[in-house]
DNA sequence: ATAGGGACATAAAGCGTTTTAGCAGGCGTA
DNA sequence: TACGCCTGCTAAAACGCTTTATGTCCCTAT
């Protein structure tokens, strides 16, 4: 009992008039008699006509959808971030194809590969942190398939990127950290191959640098972004011969199992030690104590994320405009680190 | 500069052989000279020829695409739902199209007419919570469109379902608290207008009949699922002239605030107010104290769906069977109600 | 020698649209 | 009267694939 959808075909065949005149009429097209446009309008709504858009696009040869790549939609940052360019791109007319990466390289490639035969019109992507060769978005960018990275990008390929200044930001929360009166302070980083992460790692040391603390990597620890490892990580950190007084994190996602095993060990926050993180998720105010991050201004970067697509996709001409969006970060100081 | 990409046309004609031939070799269909086939395979592969998924899809009359529209990615059931959707699906063959209602009733309509152009064969849905009429999921019903509702379902319309017994689980939760010494218990709810929230409500009205407590709708407060609103609320209900000294919540989402507010107000979980939620959030587990809160078989229920749902789809005949699965639930007890 | 059949290949129709080129017919102008 | 020009419409090709019906060739069994 297969029913099959009403079509143009239809709504031609039953007011004896041509598919084109149809097809014209739906569209607004000028060219048809108002009688007639009226009647296939009617039509057309009593018989519940819907556009095959499968058809539509093939005809047009374009889709009207672009690809969005990300690890983990779990994770808040991503989903908020999808929110935002789902609500921008419907509002230029594109729909959106996910795809979860689960911090799979190989995952990543099977989406691309997957979106790429659905015609998506571009790329929005955040690399997935298995992601060490960029060959695949370089062979996107040779094929001029539009593509903008955000968050989690790469050096030497050449795509559109929305960013933050990773470097910069820790630095300021490292400083903020320094300034409040901690002496000896450690970071819980994410994958080491992850350059987000590094960058990161770089600002807090030269934070350190700068008010002359001696950082030495032992204060550096890798984390992946399960609860459990953050949780190991922490008290590795924790459990040096000389106990930090003030921790960094690379996310609340580590944050949130840092300040629990910290609890756990019996260390009061901001008493004993100070914790300051990434990305201002909106429970971190609601936490015990209050987690200090660094704010992303995600609902913009969606926004800028879509912007910059839609800008090479719909630039016909060849060079296609490469261009980098530094996001403003702001460090949200809350009990945690006061 | 737009570069073309690689058909099948082009594959036929440099190798001097038909188009179907082609096909059918590129699809591994029986028939075709070894010799022809190996030829075929080599030339794609040196080309990198993707296959037109719009094209194949219009060719063949589907899709193989499902639709899933959810209130909102940003709330971990419905992210981590997604994932163990898109999961399966992948598996099957099937690809997702995902839509984010955000609670909007006209964005749900949209979304459902979007998928429906674009083909998809089936939905999965869980509704938003404006959703009050739902004669948009009865006209898909009546297309004979496969339907799966989960989580967030409604009465009286006649689809496959994947939920939990909100009712069984709300008095689990709310008999808990009395037998931990519970005697005036208030419950911080959902929307008004909310099935699955009403269920509960129910449940933990039962549960209080039960032990011979009187309920008294007054210790019912709604929440819609902002954090301000729910620390409003929580505040409502524990300035009422007699203060609860047990409090269930619809979602751990609530819950998170509330105990924030409670906190604030001075009020030690568990001693002076203990804790019951909803949907066990891995950062449940975390937080201070760590929540006790109902469990649901989230990966397994994201399979449930897209089984029910596949079944449906790949029924030829007729007779769509309907099923509703009904999953277990699991009280996880932790400090915050012991 | 001929029919039957298997192996391989092809032409052509079809999926539901868009889009291009063209065609009647009416009207105003020369 | 003829010409050109609008207005409203249509036929047909195209998009890139699948699928069905049809061939051709060659081999084997009668």
């Amino acid at each position: 009992m297969k029913n099959t959808p009403v079509t143009i075909k239809d709504i031609a065949r039953s007011l004896n008039i041509s598919i084109s005149t149809v097809s014209r009429a739906l569209r607004g097209l000028p060219e048809i008699h108002p009688d007639t446009r009226h009647a296939v309008l009617e039509l057309a709504e009593e018989l519940d006509y819907q556009p095959n858009q499968v058809a539509k696009s093939l005809a047009q040869s374009q889709t009207k959808t672009i690809g969005v790549i990300v690890p983990n939609l779990s994770a808040y940052f991503f989903s908020a971030m999808l929110n935002s360019i789902e609500e921008t791109a419907l509002q230029a007319g594109y729909s959106v194809l996910v795809g979860q990466t689960n911090e799979s390289y190989l995952r990543e490639i099977t989406h691309i590969q997957n979106l790429m035969r659905s015609q998506v019109e571009g790329f929005i992507i955040s690399l997935s942190q298995d992601t060490s060769n960029c060959e695949h978005i370089a062979r996107l960018v040779r094929k001029n398939i539009p593509v903008v990275l955000f968050d989690r990008y790469a050096e030497g390929i050449d795509t559109s990127k929305v960013i933050v200044d990773n470097h910069a930001a820790a630095f300021k929360a490292t400083e903020h950290l320094i300034e409040s009166g901690c002496r000896l302070i450690g970071f819980l980083a994410g994958p080491e191959q992850l350059l987000l992460s590094n960058q990161r790692v770089a600002g807090y040391q030269a934070a350190l640098q700068k008010h002359g603390l001696e950082p030495g990597d032992d204060y550096v620890f890798h984390c992946n972004y399960t609860q459990e490892n953050a949780v190991m990580q922490t008290l590795a950190l924790m459990s040096l011969p000389q106990q930090p007084d003030g921790v960094v994190t690379i996310s609340d996602r580590v944050a949130y199992p840092a300040m629990y095993a910290m609890k756990q060990k019996g260390l009061r926050i901001p008493e004993d030690v100070r914790v300051v993180s990434f990305n201002n998720e909106p429970l971190s105010a609601l936490f015990s104590p209050p987690l200090s991050s660094i704010h992303q201004p995600i609902q913009e970067m969606g926004r800028e994320t879509v912007r910059l697509l839609l800008k090479q996709i719909e630039a016909t001409d060849s060079p296609t405009p490469v261009e980098t969006r530094i996001m403003e970060t702001q460090l949200i100081i809350r009990a945690s680190s006061r």
